[in-house]
RNA sequence: GGGCGAAUGGCGGAACUGGUAGACGCGUUGGACUCAAAAUCCAAUAGUAGCAAUACUGUGAGAGUUCGAUUCUCUCUUUGCCCA
């Protein structure tokens, strides 16, 4: 017998190699197959792979290579989103060009992936910053700016005077930057924006199509577009200014009666007359010290500046409250101009304190009398209007909202409007690694195209990334550009990162078409994407701004058919581990500590005890992280994917355990010893025709189960099938199965192993002669079933006995089985059964008045 | 505060459409092998009572529907995520 141990790491290597050289995860247009487009989201080229990589990558190679046995014309390619802020940084560090630290990083990961054992057709492979894959995102965004759905306009943005740059929401913490600390401002600059809200309804109904998203995912992006109905109402004025009229926008005008001061925006056009007000120049500078956060505005300090204007109720005329300048009112919200109603808005009624403002409750919750009045906060909640004058009684929000609404509209003072949260998406950034914007400027700063014939605009060499603000600014070199013999400026931003992510998806079908960004015949036959896997952290943004991507390119475009990118999506969730401090609360990674009788210690140091934290999910400032290259080092691919596989849902966050790391290498230890004792068997020649049916009715059970596991997404339950199989067959191969049937069980067998651990399987099924025309087994209906089944034999809905007797009997004849069985006569002696459910081949439920 | 989800042994988790709760793995315990340890193999492992057969209890808590509920409905508790 060959007690060799399982080598994997020349069996890895090997098949690695010989998948490389065969080219057959290389794809091509096959119209006579069903094709299967498998994405993965693409990862950044931070340095090395994590665990998280691991995770993404083998779910997703576990479903392309199922797919490709089950005769689908699979593509399954892999990419760089490459460019962003983390290359520019890391080469200002360490004095290096963010092109060669990016492109090291690529292939150190590569290196890593292909040590996994993917089923990737590396010939697609692209990298964002790489001016093949960049030119043509410039060719698109010329389109979408012919096409009116790119625009320059004043934007508010975080600023951080300090580093000179513009700050995205989440790298303001605590209104602060988050790399220089200083105290974030709110800075107009002039911006491009892509016209996403021009399809907000579209990309709501979209959502209603996409049956294979989650539902969490849609109800996200549902809210995150926020459609709401509301009202536009003009609010009549006197005063000094020549302003007759404000208009609002407003969700709730059924709180008119409310109704305590009218805020507006700074920038709203009524600024005008304010501009020599030094003190309206000091209110407004001091509003710029608010972020533009939502959350920012809600629990920043209201602040108000008064404008001599007072408005007028159009539901009660006798009534004029004074109309402000506010920090919590922003201009893209609206008109920039909101009525205040105290009572039953958190931020009206905490401006409403401060500058002593009526505050006149309108809205009652249900249970409380008409004398209800607001004391310490606002009411938003359901309730029915008091106060209110002939709007009394109605139901709030839902009945008296739209009865306001008709009763504006009748009188002409309002309008119905449906408002969406949704906003467009600004993609300029003020940074050096990026994809040029291909626009220059006149010297009156008008826009003009970069021609097709000079694209790409190519991102200069050796750019001085110390100085302060945008390099690409003090590049005057590449700045100053000569259009058709005129001098231009070109525009020093490059687009956000985001917008290389909304395409590559198509990119992939079509890797070396130098006209165009896809060729239309690939898009065609591969997209859209059947299955995307990847974290839900980008449920929102990317999946959203993809979508729009979509739309874009279609807009004013027949020829382009797709309406959503992504299919199915799955989001698989995270790699965590426990976190370790020690006594002086700092983080210690998982190899500087060492297990002491039931005790952490630190490593070396029988003194120090260790703390142990939550598991969290890994990150390098907690130290909590395992390097997967080590591991795949240590225990080979296969076993890896076993286990990131087998301890969770793959939705669901895993625990990484350096137990059930070692236990998932031992298996494939002893499963390489059963497959030799099998290999035996099977030259042993064994004729057995009678008790071999075990085996194949386990086979067909299984084929069965692994199957319906892998379309659910089941691949927890999947690595238990494996272990299952392991633990039945060896048990049965001690007894004389016929060698035909076990080859031939053991072969599907091995097939249903294959997308876990393909290295293992190919190795196994080389070894018996299995080279060629391999594909997904089917069950064999006619051996699937048991002859014998166990019935339940419940009493009164108590389980009794467990029978075992032929399929497919009759109630009465098991009953009568259960009347004469040791087991279980002693509940049915001498008693009358009143009622009797029978559900067949499965259970009995016999009711017996006692 | 609003929306969506989750809760099952010591732990991670299984359970088809309402029909044997706890598959599979980890851990633990006992045994074999060994001078010994590691590795490996065998066995046990929800709780309580019992030598045992067996009985009772048990899927966060409480109710309901049903012959039968981890699964469906309602209320509550805890918890996670998203939005505020």
């Amino acid at each position: 017998m060959n007690s060799e141990r399982y080598n994997f790491k020349t069996v890895e290597l090997k098949w690695q190699e010989k998948w490389l050289k065969s080219g057959v995860f290389s794809s091509k247009i096959d119209k006579s197959k069903e094709k299967f487009y498998c994405l993965e989201m693409f990862p950044y080229p931070s340095g090395k792979i994590h665990m998280g990589h691991v995770r993404n990558y083998t779910i997703g190679d576990v479903l392309s290579r199922y797919k490709s046995l089950k005769g689908f014309n699979v593509l399954h390619p892999m990419g760089w989103d490459a460019f962003g802020m983390p290359a520019e940084n890391a080469a200002r560090e360490n004095n290096l060009d963010p092109k060669e630290w990016t492109n090291k990083n690529i292939s150190t990961m590569k290196t890593q992936l292909k040590k996994l054992g993917l089923s990737i057709d590396w010939n697609r492979e692209i990298s964002t910053c790489s001016e093949e894959y960049y030119k043509h995102q410039q060719l698109f965004f010329l389109e979408l700016y012919e096409k009116g759905l790119v625009y320059r306009k004043e934007n508010y943005v975080n600023w951080d005077p300090v580093d000179q740059t513009v700050l995205a929401n989440e790298q303001v913490i605590d209104g602060k930057g988050w790399r220089s600390g200083a105290v974030v401002e709110r800075k107009k600059l002039n911006q491009w924006f892509f016209n996403i809200s021009k399809f907000s309804q579209e990309l709501l109904d979209g959502l209603d199509d996409l049956k294979q998203w989650p539902n969490k995912v849609k109800v996200m992006q549902k809210n995150w577009i926020g459609k709401s109905f509301g009202c536009e109402i003009a609010f009549k004025t006197e005063g000094d200014l020549p302003v007759k009229e404000i208009k609002c926008f407003t969700t709730r005008p059924d709180t008119l009666f409310g109704f305590s001061f009218l805020a507006l925006s700074v920038d709203h056009e009524i600024s005008k007359y304010f501009i020599k007000d030094k003190k309206f120049q000091e209110f407004k500078k001091e509003c710029s010290k608010t972020g533009t956060t939502e959350e920012a505005i809600a629990i920043g300090e209201k602040i108000g500046f008064k404008t001599g204007l007072m408005a007028i109720n159009p539901l009660n005329p006798d009534q004029k409250v004074p109309v402000f300048f506010a920090n919590f009112v922003l201009m893209d919200y609206g008109f920039g101009a909101v009525f205040g109603c105290p009572a039953h808005d958190q931020r009206d009624f905490d401006f409403a304190k401060k500058y002593n403002l009526n505050i006149k409750t309108v809205v009652k919750p249900d249970g409380e009398d008409d004398n209800f009045e607001v004391q310490d906060e606002a009411y938003s909640g359901p309730g029915v209007l008091i106060n209110s004058d002939f709007l009394n009684t109605l139901k709030a929000p839902d009945e008296s909202i739209s009865k306001t609404i008709d009763i504006l509209e009748e009188r002409k003072i309002g309008k119905k409007q449906i408002n969406f949260r949704l906003k467009d998406w600004g993609v300029s950034r003020q940074r050096y690694w990026g994809c040029p914007i291909p626009i220059a400027y006149d010297e009156n700063g008008n826009v003009t195209k970069i021609p097709i014939k000079d694209l790409p605009v190519k991102l200069p060499e050796n750019v001085n990334l110390n100085s302060k603000g945008n390099p690409l600014d003090s590049e005057n070199n590449w700045k100053n550009v000569n259009i058709d013999g005129k001098k231009y400026v070109r525009e020093t931003d490059t687009l956000d990162t985001f917008v290389c992510s909304s395409w590559y998806y198509l990119r992939f079908c079509s890797p070396k078409n130098g006209e165009y960004g896809f060729n239309k015949e690939d898009i065609d036959y591969w997209m859209p994407v059947d299955q995307y896997i990847g974290g839900v952290e980008h449920a929102i943004l990317h999946l959203l701004y993809s979508r729009f991507f979509m739309k874009a390119l279609g807009y004013k475009n027949s020829s382009f058919k797709f309406k959503e990118p992504f299919k199915g999506l799955f989001t698989q969730g995270m790699v965590c581990h426990e976190t370790y401090k020690d006594q002086n609360n700092n983080w210690l990674s998982p190899e500087e500590i060492e297990l002491v009788g039931n005790q952490y210690q630190k490593k070396g140091q029988p003194n120090q005890e260790v703390k142990v934290g939550p598991s969290e999910s890994m990150s390098k400032s907690k130290k909590n992280v395992i390097d997967p290259e080590n591991i795949i080092q240590n225990y080979g691919a296969d076993s890896v994917r076993l286990f990131i596989l087998s301890d969770s849902p793959p939705e669901k966050d895993v625990q990484w355990s350096e137990q059930g790391m070692v236990a998932s290498y031992k298996f494939l230890q002893r499963l390489w010893i059963l497959h030799n004792k099998i290999k035996k068997k099977i030259k042993d020649n064994i004729k057995n025709n009678d008790q071999n049916s075990k085996l194949e009715k386990f086979t067909n059970q299984m084929i069965n189960k692994i199957t319906n596991n892998l379309e659910g997404f089941n691949y927890n339950v999947i690595i238990a099938n494996i272990y299952e199989t392991y633990n039945f067959i060896n048990k049965e191969i001690e007894k004389n199965i016929d060698s035909i049937i076990l080859e031939k069980s053991y072969k599907d067998i091995l097939l249903l192993f294959s997308p876990a651990i393909p290295h293992f399987a190919s190795e196994c099924l080389e070894d018996l002669g299995y080279i060629e025309n391999i594909e997904w087994p089917k069950a064999n209906k006619n051996i699937l079933e048991e002859d014998k089944v166990d019935y339940v034999i419940q009493i009164n809905g108590k389980k009794r006995a467990i029978l075992n007797e032929s399929r497919d009997i009759d109630q009465n004849t098991l009953i009568n089985i259960i009347k004469t069985n040791k087991l279980s006569e002693k509940y049915v002696k001498d008693k009358s059964i009143d009622k009797i459910i029978f559900v067949k081949n499965r259970l009995i439920n016999l009711l017996i008045n006692e």
